[in-house]
RNA sequence: GUCCCCAUCGUCUAGUCAGGUCCAGGACACCGGCCUUUCACGCCGGCAACACCGGUUCAAAUCCGGUUGGGGACGCCA
């Protein structure tokens, strides 16, 4: 039984996106669940647009979302020679050849065949250059790109995909295709076999928008003596209009940076990437880690595309509310220390984070969160919304500002009352509060929600939030005596 | 234009390979209710789909053919 060795081979031309991201996982869910190893391979012989940022954003985004790899990075540039020397081996095998069509003619012709609606493939022009003729063009210093020569072959070629079931094309249907540029450098059709080769690459897990390179690499592999590895192509992730996911049409909501920034939780992504285009054939839909790493499957892919369900410029479907909702159960799930634990980095961006939460404030800093996060979507909500915990400098929402407080002008008055009674207790706790609140409403024969709601409002700035009265003990007597003795500015414009 | 792939609620999907247990199940979203000082959680309920046509069969979401629709590829990009 040979080892699993599966491979994530970005181009470093963009961001690590949603798409990018999701055959990642599902290479190293494969690799986790058979044992085996995971290869990082960064495809960089697109010279021109490959950059280092890229390539330093593809591997943030990575470890951000704790996807580890066994082998590399490699770099597909480092390995050109190896890619060359298999092109001259084909070339004096007889299974490439060399074709001398500049550019502007392939391209005039594609041109001419598009707009005559006829099939734009390449016409073999060059196919059958005599060794004289090859000799002649070459001593003018005519430029050649290497071609691969598709075997005159009646019938189809298959190969047998893992998600899709056999592949078939016929061969007349696959034109000769370049696999060396003129100026030396070889493309991705051969590099890529030649490196997955070199790598013992067992599966390609890769998606669906290469099948019609599968084809042209399963003649490579063909060529170059070496054994096919299997094939399983995933669906691809459509926008709400079906379109393809990319980095360039579609900006940042679907990079996996985003959704750092936004604060959303790695594997809370994971968990929604997962269950974009696989399922357990269960009705489970939260895993854990090891959990899916178990029970994923290559044949429990979907064969239909799914859609990443965004609209952009609609604040509520900012981003899939799946995701969302995926986001929200591993944020009120998440255990109080590792709660504690990547909020800080979230407390801390915003100015809010004090090292006594790491210490003697320890209990009241996790408490706290525990308290507030029920309502929460991200992590960034903790310093946006739940900011009157850490500050006092917070603003009032203009909702509740409207409905809880300018609707009653005699709050400028109870509620310095109320603070005043606050200050008086000797034991200041969530029970003692309430009593204290509801005593004075009767006494004002008030509904005691109007004392409620306006204290709400003022002391953390929002319409919603946790029991009042749990607020209040966790804010403590101090700061909820103070936010309340003044609030005439409230009325002020 | 050619080739390849795909087709179940708005979205993600179960069910398709081994036809009947499916007048199609779950989740998210949406709507209503309960709870409640607010909002949320939670709980209860609701709306909502087998693209179409034909064939095979006692029986089709499921098998076959066609149509339509969607996607991908057709680069000296990856």
């Amino acid at each position: 039984m040979s080892e699993v060795r599966v491979r994530f081979p970005p181009s470093p031309t963009g961001y690590l996106h949603i798409g990018g991201a999701r055959t990642a996982l599902y290479n190293w869910l494969f690799a986790r669940q058979h044992r085996g190893t995971l290869v990082l391979r960064i495809e960089d012989t697109d010279e021109e647009r490959s950059t280092q940022a890229s390539i330093d954003g593809i591997i943030d985004g990575l470890n951000w979302l704790g996807l580890d790899w066994d082998e590399g990075p490699y770099f597909q540039t480092e390995h050109a020679a190896d890619h060359v020397a298999a092109a001259e081996r084909l070339l004096v095998a007889g299974r490439a050849y060399k074709c001398f069509c500049t550019r502007e003619e392939l391209e005039q012709k594609r041109e001419q065949a598009l707009a005559e609606k006829r099939d734009p493939g390449y016409d073999g022009s060059c196919r059958n250059l005599s060794a004289a003729d090859i000799a002649t063009r070459e001593a003018q210093g005519q430029a050649a790109v290497i071609r691969f020569k598709v075997p005159e072959r009646s019938g189809t070629l298959f190969y047998d995909d893992e998600v899709l079931g056999r592949i078939e094309r016929a061969y007349s249907e696959i034109e000769d295709f370049v696999i060396v540029r003129s100026n030396g450098k070889p493309l991705y059709l051969l590099s890529n076999v030649v490196d997955d080769i070199r790598d013992r690459i067992t599966h390609v897990i890769r998606g669906q928008d290469h099948m019609t390179n599968t084809t042209r690499q399963v003649l490579l592999y063909e060529a170059l003596e070496a054994p096919l590895p299997v094939f399983a192509h995933i669906p691809l992730t459509l926008d709400i209009q079906k379109r393809k996911i990319s980095k360039r049409s579609h900006g940042e909501v679907v990079a996996v940076q985003f959704y750092r920034e936004r604060g959303f939780l790695p594997w809370a992504l994971c968990n929604f990437l997962a269950l974009l285009g696989w399922n357990p054939g269960t009705e489970q839909e939260f895993f854990s880690r090891e959990e899916l790493t178990k029970t994923f499957s290559l044949a429990r892919i979907n064969r239909a595309n799914s859609v990443f369900n965004f609209r952009p410029g609609d604040e509520k479907f900012f981003t899939d509310p799946k995701l969302i909702a995926i986001n929200e159960h591993y944020l009120r799930n998440l255990e109080r220390e590792e709660l504690g634990t990547l909020v800080q980095p979230v407390l801390e961006q915003a100015g809010l984070w004090q090292p006594a939460y790491a210490d003697e404030r320890r209990n009241w800093y996790l408490d706290t969160l525990l308290l507030i996060r029920d309502r929460f979507h991200t992590l960034n909500d903790f310093a946006t919304a739940g900011r009157a915990y850490f500050s006092d400098n917070y603003s009032i929402d203009p909702k509740p500002l409207a409905r809880n407080i300018l609707k009653h002008p005699q709050l400028t008055e109870w509620l310095p009352e109320l603070a005043a009674r606050f200050a008086k207790l000797t034991d200041f706790n969530s029970e003692t509060t309430e009593a204290l609140c509801r005593e004075m409403a009767a006494e004002l024969d008030i509904k005691p929600g109007i004392l409620i709601n306006a204290m709400r409002t003022v002391l953390t700035g929002q319409l919603a939030g946790a029991s009042m009265f749990d607020i209040l003990a966790s804010l403590g007597q101090d700061t909820v005596v103070r936010r309340l003795s003044t609030v005439e500015h409230l009325y002020a414009s």
